[in-house]
DNA sequence: CTAAAAAACTGCTTAAAGGCAGTTTTTTTT
DNA sequence: AAAAAAAACTGCCTTTAAGCAGTTTTTTAG
C-alpha cells in the first residue's frame, strides 16, 4: 500500500462526489486530509462487519462489493469503477461496514476518514444535497433490481446482468471491459454458476454473443434487449 | 378530498422528517404552504410515470408502494404507515413518479409541492443530511432484500414478510395490524397467491400462525424466525 | 516451466415453483 | 337481501432451476 499515488487536483473522475465539489474552499482541508493507495487484484478492501474505516472512492480500477447470505452464499451488490464511492450503505445508521469489497483489477483507492467524512456532510450542504439524488436514484435502481430477481428466469437475468456490465463498463477490442467469472455473474444474477454456463453457451449457439474465456462479446445487442423488454408488457 | 385536516403542530408522528425539523424558524412558511386530504381505502393516490407532484407523508393510515414490472405483475416495494414519506424516489433524477401507490385503509396524506420540497432541500441542510442517511438506510435494506428474493425460498419469503409487517405494524388484538390480501403477500414476497396460501396453511397445520380471513396471528415467533436465521450460517 | 488450484463445462437427477382450472368462501355493490 | 365480483383454496401437471459428480481447460503460484 504505496502512499498518496491520487490526487483530486488531477483526478479526471467527473462523477466523483468529491470532485465535484472541488471548487468550494472548504473542500481544501478534507482532500489534503485523503489518503490513497494500490489495491491488487483479487484482494479484499472492505471487510463485512468490520468497524467503518471511512469511505472509499476508487480512483481507477474497478471492483465489487457483496454481501454474505443465507448458506454463506455471496450476493454481489454493485459493480463499482473510476469516480464510485464504496462503504457508504451503513455510515448513519451503523457502525460497521454492511458490505465487504474486493479488487477486480489492480486499483488505485482513495479513503476519507469517519471525522472528515461527518464534517464534509455537516458542513458542505451542497455535497450532502448531491449524496442524497445519489442514494435516491441508486435506491430506485435496486429496487427495480428485486423486480428482476424476482419476475425474470434465470435466461433473463444473465442477459439483463451482461447488458448491464456494458452498458455501465462499455467495450475494449469489441469485449465488455470487465472480466468476471461465470460464478461472479451468477451471483449478481442470483443464479448458479452452472446455469450461467448453460445460458451463455446458448447465447453463444444462437449467435447473440461471442466469448473466449472470460471475454465476452455481444453482437445482438438490440435483439437481447428486446427478449427483456418483449416481456415486460405481455 | 377535503382540505387541510392535518396540522403539524399537533402531529404526533416523529419519525416524520418533517415534524423532526419543525422547531427550525425557516420551515414555518413550507409548513402553511401543506396541503392535506383524505384518500379511500384501495384508492391510488399516485400514479406510476405520471408527472412528480410533491412529496407525500402519511398523517394516518396505511398504504403500499409499487412498480408494475415483467408480464404486468405488480412487485410491492413498501409497506408505509404513520409519519412515513412517498415518492421521493425519483425526485432528483425524474420528472414523473417511479412507483404508483394506493391507500390500504382510509388514510390522511399531506402533500408538499415541488417547488416547496426543493427550496427545503436547499435550504433546509439538517432536513436534507437526515433524508440523506434515511436513503442510504433503505438502500441497504433494499440490498438486503434482493439477496432474500434471490437465496431463500418461498416458504422462506412468506415467513420472512410475516415477520417483517409484523414487526413494522404491530399487532391489535393478537393479529397482526394490517389487512393484506394473499396476492398482496405473494406481491411483496416475489412469488404468487397460491404459493402464499400454501405456504400460510401448513403453517397453521403447524400451528405457527393462527388466521382467520385476512387477520393473522404469529404464534411461535422465535420458531418463525429461527427458521430463517439457522439457513443464514449453514 | 511445472504442479496445483480454480474455473469452465456436461449430463443426469431431484426438488421447487409456477400455472391452470375449477370450487368454495368472502366481500362488495346495488 | 340478492347478485356479482373478488379472494381463497385445492389438486394436478409442467417447467424451471438447483445440485451433484465427474471431466476438461485455464489460471495461478512456486
Amino acid at each position: 500500500m504505496r502512499e498518496n499515488p491520487a490526487d483530486c487536483n488531477s483526478c479526471i473522475n467527473e462523477n466523483c462526489f468529491i470532485k465535484k465539489h472541488i471548487h468550494l474552499e472548504k473542500m481544501k482541508v478534507y482532500i489534503e486530509n485523503k489518503r490513497s493507495f494500490v489495491c491488487k487484484k483479487s484482494q479484499q478492501f472492505i471487510i463485512e462487519g468490520a468497524p467503518i474505516q471511512g469511505l472509499y472512492f476508487i480512483y481507477k480500477g474497478k471492483a465489487k462489493t457483496v454481501k454474505t447470505g443465507i448458506y454463506g452464499r455471496e450476493q454481489i451488490v454493485r459493480f463499482t469503477k473510476d469516480g464510485d464511492t464504496i462503504g457508504f450503505r451503513g455510515f448513519g445508521t451503523s457502525k460497521r461496514y454492511l458490505i465487504g469489497a474486493y479488487a477486480l483489477e489492480d486499483t488505485i483507492l482513495c479513503n476519507f476518514s469517519n471525522e472528515d467524512m461527518l464534517e464534509i456532510l455537516h458542513n458542505v450542504p451542497e455535497f450532502t444535497f448531491d449524496l442524497m439524488l445519489f442514494y435516491a436514484d441508486e435506491l430506485n435502481k435496486s429496487e427495480n433490481n428485486i423486480r428482476k430477481i424476482a419476475h425474470m428466469n434465470v435466461r433473463e437475468r444473465v442477459i439483463d446482468t451482461l447488458l448491464y456490465i456494458h452498458r455501465k463498463f462499455g467495450q475494449k477490442n469489441g469485449a465488455i471491459d470487465l472480466d468476471l467469472t461465470r460464478k461472479e455473474i451468477a451471483d449478481f444474477a442470483g443464479t448458479t454458476d452452472e446455469q450461467v454456463i448453460r445460458v451463455i453457451s446458448s447465447l453463444k449457439k444462437e449467435l447473440l454473443i461471442k466469448s473466449v474465456g472470460k471475454k465476452i462479446e455481444l453482437l445482438k445487442i438490440d435483439k437481447l434487449k428486446s427478449e427483456i423488454i418483449e416481456h415486460k408488457y405481455l
